[in-house]
DNA sequence: TGAAATTGTCATGCT
DNA sequence: TGAGCATGACAATTT
């Protein structure tokens, strides 16, 4: 590895810009594409998630360089101890030991004890007005800031980045950094192998798998510096009209608090911890509209959740309202029916009476001049109409009167 | 390739 | 007054 470090490998219409002068990478950087504690890890053991590992090797291959082929044979410099080569025994218990801890609340201490910086990290956040800047994606655990280098802040994770152990902290947006703070500039005195070493060993926040993040589709790379319209704006203000306006915003910062972490925790633990570590303005701006964001996203997705679930109510209270419904519709017919036939029973009943009738004179009663009337008390009268039609006229303005009345 | 569904975010009002 | 929740609206992304 360590003759490799220095070789200049031309990479082919894969690589991220073919079109760019800046068409050469350095096989060191490619290795770091291709390389994440975990591969450290599962390389140095018989890890039964091996055959896990190596459909993500795999995968990394497709992403390699297809000029990585003239090496005699790139493929084995990646199996095997080689590569663990750059790293001292220490550096890999250090992982191997990290590696099994990697939770979010060890990745925070971690960094606070070893690798954040936090007066390093603040130099990101000299201008205000990051929430309108800042776009972040939360699916996954762990929080990657990055910073336009006009100031505008950002932040990525991938959801899809979660780690075999699922511990959800392994790897990060590495790819971003390098891709567009290193790659550019190979010999970039900044990015020094060694600095990279240690930001490699220490960063808490290397969430995503290199490869993953490599062969992750570009939208899904660029989302957090292409979204934001003032993002854009700046970025594309530049001067410099060689890069790209993801290059310009290439500038990657790390906050080693997890995302979960600082939307689930108390509000009371969350602002001892943003009084602990010695934050500026913006920094806790950002802080608190993450915090804020990953609260809203649950919310919508709460408030989405009952929104079905208010609709599937619904769905079922119209589908009981419409058997019920059926079921009035049989019982009214039914009604109907019954006292069609009551009429018909009473119609005969009423025709049977009056063919028995005999007026004084022993002459039929002609049932068009006279009606049947039930009074109260059970006693049943033969009555003319016209004193039936006159008394009901009283009694209809009687009860007239006492709904006017009342 | 267009439509529909999903998701994250913002704005706003309320507690 | 700050924090959180609920929700409509919008835009981007995914299906």
């Amino acid at each position: 590895v360590s003759l490799l470090e220095d070789t200049q490998v031309a990479t082919s219409t894969r690589g991220p810009d073919p079109s760019s002068s800046h068409c050469n990478i350095n096989l060191t950087q490619t290795l770091r594409h291709c390389f994440s504690p975990h591969d450290a890890v599962l390389l140095g053991t018989d890890d039964p998630t091996q055959s896990n590992s190596e459909t993500r090797h795999l995968q990394r291959q497709e992403s390699f360089p297809q000029s990585s082929s003239n090496i005699t044979n790139p493929g084995s410099l990646l199996h095997g101890s080689d590569l663990t080569a750059p790293f001292s025994a220490a550096d890999i218990r250090n992982l191997t030991a990290h590696d099994d801890n990697f939770d979010e609340i060890k990745l925070i201490s971690l960094a606070l004890e070893e690798g954040f910086d936090p007066i390093e990290v603040s130099q990101f956040f000299q201008e205000p007005g990051s929430d309108s800047g800042l776009y972040w994606n939360s699916g996954h655990s762990t929080a990657f800031f990055s910073i336009c280098s006009e100031g505008a802040v950002g932040y990525s994770s991938d959801v899809k980045s979660v780690s075999p152990h699922g511990l959800g902290a392994v790897g990060g947006n590495f790819q971003e950094h390098t891709k567009y703070g290193h790659v550019e500039n190979p010999g970039d005195s900044e990015c020094s192998r060694e600095a990279t070493l240690q930001q490699f060993l220490h960063n808490p926040m290397y969430n995503q798998l290199p490869s993953q993040a490599a062969s992750a589709p570009e939208h899904h790379q660029q989302m957090w510096v292409e979204k934001p319209s003032e993002v854009k704006e700046s970025c594309h203000n530049s001067t410099d009209t060689n890069l790209s306006s993801n290059d310009h915003c290439a500038e990657a910062l790390r906050i080693p608090f997890s995302v979960d972490e600082i939307v689930s925790m108390p509000v009371e633990s969350f602002n001892t911890m943003l009084a602990k570590n010695h934050l500026t303005d913006a920094q806790v701006s950002l802080l608190r509209d993450i915090r804020r964001r990953g609260k809203n996203k649950v919310a919508a997705q709460n408030c989405r959740k009952r929104k079905l679930n208010a609709i599937l109510n619904l769905e079922e209270d119209v589908c009981n309202l419409q058997t019920q419904k059926e079921s009035l519709k049989k019982e009214h017919s039914q009604c109907s029916r019954s006292i069609s036939r009551l009429k018909q029973k009473l119609n005969n009943l009423y025709r049977d009476i009056f063919s028995r009738l005999r007026d004084d004179q022993g002459r039929p009663v002609n049932p068009c001049q006279y009606v049947i009337h039930c009074s109260s008390d059970g006693s049943v009268f033969i009555i003319p109409k016209h004193l039936v039609k006159s008394e009901q006229k009283q009694d209809n303005e009687k009860e007239q009167k006492q709904k006017s009345d009342g």
